[in-house]
DNA sequence: TTCAAAATCACCCTAAAGTATGAGCCCGGA
DNA sequence: TCCGGGCTCATACTTTAGGGTGATTTTGAA
């Protein structure tokens, strides 16, 4: 959180004196006699380029990537192949997001550390995991990832 | 294809025509006489501002979601037969009654059920699983039974 | 547009799991 | 006989899991 503020205040800070530098620059220019009065409309054409360009690189630096993330399952095996057993999972009416808990889950992963990877909260992961024990009706979850693995719905 | 293209050449005419209209009104300012000459660093500001917002705008219209293919390989050990991996077992030291109990973790069952099943106390199954943790190396059930199905210590 | 399911999150509480430590019993090998 | 490892059990404590309820927001399909 800390971390994240500093980063923003560099790009603030850096942005502050990029303006500064380049006003300095016009003054100097000013001086120099070198800009005729009459055509500032040209480089007010170049400032705009180049604030254009900087807003675009401040707004690819800050934001967050705007990520799609597709799991692709690579199945490294020595055996028969591994195929989801799509209908066992629509029979049960598994959702995407409980099938990747129960995924995580059978990874052996906590509540905790799957809501790290999931990028949501620990109380989602438990009304998730919640409701995937419901829909396949166990008790615990090393019986769901058990019975999982039995019905072909994870590796 | 094409109409991302059109979409892109929109919003450089856009942006071409925002361009034309500010350095026209500049220009009926000027001839207005509203701006004074020796302060035009201000609006010179104005314009820095106006042009990185542009530029973050354009930025965050244009950049498509970027698609990241997290590939899992996930290990499948479906040999028809099973046979324990004695060699791993031995190595990481696991006695037989802690195999009994990784054994009986794997099928879902709790502690207290596991107790009843072997005949012993719950406290007892309690150690013998911490003790079974600490030799592979692990911190929780879930991950004991992940690692004893992958080193076929378990079918 | 509207409606239902899915997804998100919060709070409170109980149950289960796990940690740490200590201790007694039994058996086989030195 | 003594020692060590395995097995048993206990107590006390912390952490994690799970249950129940309610709420808001997203989203996909009708």
């Amino acid at each position: 959180m800390a971390k994240n503020l500093l980063a923003k205040n560099k790009l603030t800070i850096l942005y502050g004196l990029c303006l500064a530098v380049l006003l300095l620059l016009l003054k100097w220019l000013e001086l120099k006699l070198v800009i005729v009065n009459n055509a500032y409309e040209v480089y007010m054409g170049a400032i705009a380029v180049f604030f254009t360009a900087l807003g675009i690189w401040l707004a690819l630096k800050l934001t967050k990537p705007k990520t799609v993330i597709v799991e692709k399952q690579v199945y490294v095996n020595n055996g028969p192949e591994f195929t989801v057993n799509q209908a066992e999972v629509e029979k049960m009416g598994l959702s995407k997001r409980e099938l990747d808990v129960l995924q995580l889950m059978a990874e052996g992963l906590s509540n905790q550390e799957i809501s790290e990877r999931l990028f949501v909260s620990l109380n989602t992961i438990k009304t998730h995991s919640a409701k995937v024990f419901e829909k396949m009706e166990v008790k615990r979850r090393t019986q769901a990832v058990e019975m999982g693995k039995r019905l072909c719905i994870i590796p």
